[in-house]
DNA sequence: TTGTATGCGTTATCAA
DNA sequence: TTGATAACGCATACAA
């Protein structure tokens, strides 16, 4: 059903139809009426393509998230969600799946859409397809991974701040030979929650070898085999760091298939406090991201922009540490096979 | 960038362009090479808007979940996408946060949107509504919950069996006093789920009184607050079957927050087999939905019908019981406060 | 091989 | 208050 089709069915011309759907105000009572009543009765919904091939701009706003099986993101888009609720636009949300060749088909199609705006959390997709996206008038806001745009809104983490806790809290608990998963050293939570760490290590005079740093790709399967290559290392390291929730999951996994008990055997700190975490036999010690902040900031400084500002606004947050009992002092006697 | 200032930047006329880029054989090499690398040094994305309006067609999905902080949700859309990428298509997804109407929201944008179909999962929308955008051409695959539509494709859990597997392992471990989580009653699986459990009380004698029946919202709150009533029950029940995933973490942190153990105090059984069910204290005895399979045969039935296929195409899955640990006889001592 | 003209469904501008 | 008409960017039938 079409504007078209409906204004031969009432005798009137389309701009009327189109009036009375879109300005009631600027129409008779009556035709008004006519018109409201048959749109109803034939299920008629107006072309959003056609709509915003118009006016350049869809009442929606795209959300990118890098892996919408974890938990962390569809917290974010949640609040990114509410956000958007409130003002009456719409969310689409493409899944990059951890991968920058996904994440660049998903930035066009968002692109084409012609949505306001997207929310983006990079897996490292090209800069030169975001520069060229953002010059065609694409607004971005980056969270949690910077893309490498200049002069996009962010809303990132203090990682390093964040794996400094982390390292801290294992350091006082008097651990010294300390293994670290992370992920993909192209992303900046990859990179600087390494360095963050190992820069306390270094502090502290503690050494980080390079067999017990595994660079993993932030998910499951990767921290799986990331943990079982550390386990297996002649001499066992009695904490792990693992820098994402999704990479906790698969060390559990390995963990478990080796009957080791935390924190007796090893003790355990990661990224993030998804719902899960308390609930895992020990519960678990992580460092906590603001996730709700994360998607109502990134959210607000969209619309801001949508608004009119004009210079980029920066937001770092704090994480924080929340222990519960998955870290204990080392056992002297645990250390070797 | 359009075709239009292309055409003009070349002295080419826009259709040139437009064969140039999208059949490029129909036009001379030369000419192509031109068009090609102008296009790509100027950043040229077609806009998908107007190729839309044009073909009445987009090479997306659309995916609407209840809940995308459900897990559930989470795998099927991946295996969707998967399929989806296979045949060049992308996916948009919206959450429909458990809220008719934030559905229906959903359903207007993904329809207006032009993508080629949707797969849905319904929390309970105006049947009316679905009827009108499945008239005017939106094509429909109801996943999970039945939305009340004729004449779709639909992938369903047969219910029931799950809840008979559930009920049947409760009562062969010796428990009488057994309570129910359930969802609303509005959606077949809140409704199926309750039916099929309460059915095989009644086939072996069992009462479930009213109070022992809890209709939550399939959301963690939800179940957190039935569960918390149906602990502050004069005579406490000595198994809790939770319909869903989702309720079932409210239903852990009511449990943690009275010191209750599991499976010693209350014994606990639940739908979906969410990753997290195998670390939790004790790991959870739950009835598995084939999620996997789900997402696949729902994106293959959309294609098929792309493809041209008439007929409605109806599947019903078998879930499974995982036995784990959460599931215990009944202590005779432990009833009472 | 290339260009011209038309239409997709809407909305905005201008007249009537 | 209403109607005719011209865009929006692209793709195609048809003409050159």
């Amino acid at each position: 059903m079409t504007l078209h089709e409906l204004s031969k069915q009432l005798n009137l011309s389309v701009s009327t139809i189109s009036r009375a759907l879109s300005r009631p105000e600027l129409v008779s009572p009556e035709t008004r009426e006519k018109v409201l009543t048959s749109a109803a009765a034939h299920g008629y919904t107006p072309n959003a393509i056609a709509r915003s091939l118009k006016n350049g701009r869809t009442r929606a706003l795209g959300i990118i998230v890098s892996d919408i099986q974890n938990p962390f993101y569809s917290s974010v888009v949640r609040e990114v969600e509410s956000v958007a609720a409130s003002r009456g636009y719409n969310c689409v949300i493409c899944n990059a799946d951890e991968d920058p060749h996904r994440e660049e088909r998903a930035l066009e199609l968002l692109m084409s859409l012609q949505v306001a705006g997207v929310i983006h959390a990079s897996t490292g997709a090209n800069t030169a397809l975001l520069q060229n996206l953002q010059q065609s008038g694409l607004l971005l806001v980056d969270i949690d991974r910077v893309s490498g745009l200049e002069d996009v809104d962010t809303v990132l983490l203090d990682n390093a701040f964040g794996a400094r806790l982390a390292a801290e809290h294992l350091l006082d608990l008097g651990h010294s030979r300390i293994a670290v998963v992370t992920g993909p050293q192209t992303l900046t939570t990859g990179r600087d929650r390494l360095h963050g760490f190992s820069t306390v290590l270094a502090e502290r005079g503690i050494a980080l070898p390079p067999e017990l740093v595994e660079v993993a790709n932030f998910r499951e399967a990767g921290g799986y085999s990331a943990v079982v290559r550390l386990l297996a290392l002649p001499e066992r390291p009695t904490a792990l760091f693992v820098a994402n929730n999704e990479m906790m999951a698969g060390a559990l996994s390995a963990l478990h298939e080796r009957a080791l008990r935390v924190p007796q055997d090893v003790s355990l700190i990661s990224f993030d406090d998804v719902r899960w975490a308390r609930y895992v036999e020990p519960p678990l010690t992580v460092v906590a991201q603001p996730t709700g902040q994360i998607g109502t900031l990134a959210a607000e400084l969209l619309f801001e922009r949508l608004a009119g500002r004009g210079e980029a606004v920066h937001y770092v947050l704090k994480p924080e540490l929340i222990q519960r009992a998955s870290c204990a002092p080392p056992q002297l006697l645990a250390s070797g096979p």
